[in-house]
DNA sequence: TTTATTTATCGTAATATTGCAATTAAACGA
DNA sequence: TCGTTTAATTGCAATATTACGATAAATAAA
């Protein structure tokens, strides 16, 4: 397998754990935070700056592309990489109704309190 | 390989990095969501609810639990699971974080404009 | 033109992930 | 006790991810 089945999930559901997948490594949060850092492009200095191989940056900077988060563009013989702003606050709102549910949850934790579960067991 | 180098990073760019990877697959997200729902405890509906076999339901349930969102009551014969609101609220304000700094950039994706990079090459 | 710089791509190895069927283990009910 | 229900675990196959060295392509500099 290997494979999720995004069939059986919403389109919201599938961009949402996409989005979170391509956050699911550190070396990609440390590019966002390094563009975020500058407020614009960033190039080769990520090589230098994160201690992993070029062509790994490279590939990662290529994952954050895939989904949309980032563009490219060819600046003289090295690349400017930046973030989408629609893209960012798209995702961030993504992120974001996921988590405002949660808000609702009871500060004790029901699994830890004695009261049985509030939900029928089937 | 297949792993990734998380002695380059800080500690929070990896607690970031391993929570997005847990909300990266559609199912993890829907299981979440559905806790979020009956805001309290869960269990084998899930199976039915998913479509997904049970085998896998539950280890998409340890993933969650690995990261510490997920605490897991044995109830009668059947299974409870519950968000923990201190670690869910801990996963928001990481990504909060991160998405914050988003804030800040500029409303036209510097690599749409025909201005040059704002940062130098090397 | 030649050389250096920069980044993408290819190939490869090691490991991780995803999903399922089959099995196991535990608790309940008859 | 015996069968049923529920969920975890095991074993497996297919695929994905991560990282790197080597190479290629493109531009700039000499």
């Amino acid at each position: 397998m290997g494979l999720s089945k995004t069939d059986l999930f919403t389109p919201e559901q599938n961009d949402l754990a996409r989005a979170a997948k391509a956050f699911g490594n550190p070396a990609r949060v440390a590019i966002l935070q390094s563009i975020l850092r500058v407020q614009g492009c960033i190039n080769g200095d990520l090589v230098r700056e994160l201690g992993l191989a070029q062509a790994t940056i490279s590939q990662h900077l290529r994952a954050l592309k895939d989904i949309g988060i980032l563009q490219g563009r060819i600046e003289g013989v090295s690349m400017c990489y930046c973030i989408d702003p629609e893209r960012w606050a798209e995702i961030k709102e993504r992120f974001n109704r996921l988590f405002d549910q949660g808000e609702k949850l009871p500060s004790k934790n029901c699994c830890q309190s004695e009261n049985p579960c509030t939900q029928p067991k089937n």
